[in-house]
RNA sequence: CGCGGGGUGGAGCAGCCCGGUAGCUCGUCAGGCUCAUAACCUGAAGGUCCUAGGUUCAAAUCCUAGCCCCGCAA
């Protein structure tokens, strides 16, 4: 029997890792890479191929980049190439009908998080900023919906203190690269039956934007301790710093959680080597990695050197 | 030519607009003080002011070119 014939759709950094556990199956013969075509990127704007497809270059691999997936001269193609399966993850475009019943097998997806919860673009993301004490990941088979498709196979993580979108996702990835080796072969023997979603709990994770980022001090502490670890690293949390004769970008990059009195939203508590303390709506959060714009990312003290920054300054 | 900020002792910054003695906070080293400290006091070392040209009596500062870093943007 010749290895199954997978194309496998993907782009951003999260796919890469399950590429390569496919890659490193023998039974599967991955035949073609679809990604979103190289868009500019970095300071010179210049053309950049995504991560997915410098996996897949480096492989020796066919590369596909359609402009829309569901554009019917690429779904030809698709078709042509007579997949008997189709793998997602991360790719950034929502497929049509048409090509989720194009292979014999049908298109599974691999998604981070417990679904039917944060379903949609920035499960990640989402999970930390709400709070979440765990995670994970899910294979489903894909459906016409936005991540509503019937599930295989879930794995969960616990989100602790020090994790960020960073460490989750690294995390996630590889999670999900182990998971998804595991749950084909039982899949393609038809060992599992796909568990349709409850419809309880079911939330939707919208594309997160970079004003998502900026801080409101009137928030609880915690509140803000969590978008704080769910931007970083990108798009990046911030506030400004007054200065004339404009506010100042300032990014926030670590922080912890002090238990104090109501104070001012906003308003610088002490600044000194163990950190910037600033009331919030409840308790106080202590910046201990900071970044004005134009600047380096640099620790408090480093930052305080150079920047005088006193108490009773209002952040915001 | 996508937009903008920056390169000044080991770290972070001021000084530049308006040319004329290299400044601040921290660190390092030495000494002192204290029961004690990321504490305090005293003193010291440490700099091709990114590079190359130009203007000038005189350039960190003004002009030109180049190199490097960072933010935005994705």
């Amino acid at each position: 029997m010749p290895p199954l014939n997978i194309i496998f759709m993907g782009t951003a950094e999260l796919a890469c890792a399950s590429l390569q556990a496919l890659l490193r199956e023998p039974a599967f013969a991955v035949t073609a890479v679809v990604t979103q075509p190289d868009r500019p990127k970095g300071r010179d704007l210049q053309l950049q191929p995504s991560p997915v497809k410098q996996v897949a270059l480096r492989a020796g691999m066919d590369v596909l980049q359609p402009e829309r997936a569901r554009h019917p001269e690429f779904i030809e193609r698709l078709r042509a190439r007579q997949p008997d399966l189709i793998i997602v993850a991360a790719y950034g475009q929502i497929l049509p009908p048409a090509i989720l019943e194009l292979p014999r097998f049908g298109c599974l997806n691999v998604h981070t998080s417990l679904l039917p919860r944060h379903r949609g673009a920035a499960p990640i993301q989402w999970a930390i900023l709400e709070g979440d004490t765990e995670t994970g990941v899910t294979i489903m088979k894909m459906d016409a919906g936005l991540d509503t498709g019937d599930m295989l196979t879930r794995l969960a993580t616990p989100i602790t203190d020090a994790d960020n979108a960073q460490t989750l996702h690294d995390r996630l990835a590889e999670l999900g690269a182990g998971l998804l080796a595991r749950t084909l072969p039982d899949y393609l023997a038809g060992h599992i039956t796909p568990q349709p979603q409850p419809t309880e709990g079911a939330t939707y994770a919208r594309k997160i934007s970079k004003d998502d980022g900026r801080l409101d001090w009137t928030q609880p502490a915690r509140s803000l301790w969590n978008r704080l670890r769910a931007f970083t690293p990108w798009p990046g949390a911030f506030t400004f710093l007054p200065a004339e004769p404009k506010p100042r970008l300032l990014k926030i990059w670590a922080a912890e959680i002090v238990v104090h009195a109501a104070s001012p939203p906003g308003q610088v508590i002490a600044a000194d080597k163990g950190g910037v303390t600033v009331g919030c709506g409840e308790n106080a959060l202590r910046v201990t990695a900071l970044q004005l714009e134009g600047g380096r990312r640099l620790q408090t003290a480093e930052f305080l050197a150079g920047h005088p920054l006193r108490a009773g300054t209002v952040l915001g």
